[in-house]
DNA sequence: CCGACCGTACGACTTTCCTCGTACGGACGT
DNA sequence: ACGTCCGTACGAGGAAAGTCGTACGGTCGG
């Protein structure tokens, strides 16, 4: 099925905070965005297609990314000028908090 | 049973985004930053009282919030040093997008 | 055209979350 | 001391989330 992404004022903050909730959805973030638009596969190394298309989906239907089909691939990238618009300051602080959590559960795996 | 609330290192950016990604623990939050401490009844009239002792459970296992009791009520109160020494920003970003949200939220009620 | 590849759709299972009713215990006022 | 109020503990029920296997449908390269 085609995806369906909400518009910009169909974005619900309860659902941009549940979907970066989940360690998975918020690494993915991460990477996109340090690293721009990205193809689905090898996002997430280690975890079943079936389960990155549900965590695309949540992803998509909370706002937080817009997916696009590029030959047989499906590209992802961050819906950031939506959010700025919508929550400004918001994700550039959520990224940054997300750096910094990174750090921090690294180091706790080290202690 | 006493509370017992993470340190501040112990904050994970994913438990705080779950927590929050429900729509009644942003607004108790929201209420919090609003005016300050508060007794635990009264922020969420028409539920039940385990429903409200769990969810303070929520806010306060992921660090989002302090649980103090006096006499016989429980104060709660925003954690607002350790959430913006630990992630410098998020927490006014993410007031700031609760009332956009709920700005949004109520103009689609009407609609 | 055919096989390999990318991602989705669907169904199933497990785990977690949300909500509540009931029972309990501490603190206050009389 | 007694009843009342505030909140928790525990258990139960239903709803939602996370994971996977399998099957399917496009798209590219030979």
């Amino acid at each position: 099925m085609i995806a369906q992404h909400p518009g910009r004022e169909q974005i619900r903050l309860e659902n941009v905070l549940s979907a970066l909730g989940n360690p998975m959805r918020l690494e993915v973030v991460r990477v996109l965005a340090a690293e721009g638009e990205r193809a689905c596969g090898g996002l997430l190394p280690g975890v079943s297609r079936s389960t990155l298309t549900h965590h695309w989906r949540v992803l998509r239907d909370s706002g937080v990314i817009w997916q696009r089909p590029s030959g047989r691939e499906n590209l992802l990238s961050l819906r950031r000028e939506d959010l700025d618009a919508r929550f400004p300051g918001l994700l550039d602080a959520l990224l940054d908090a997300a750096e910094a959590n990174a750090a921090a559960v690294a180091r706790d795996a080290n202690h």
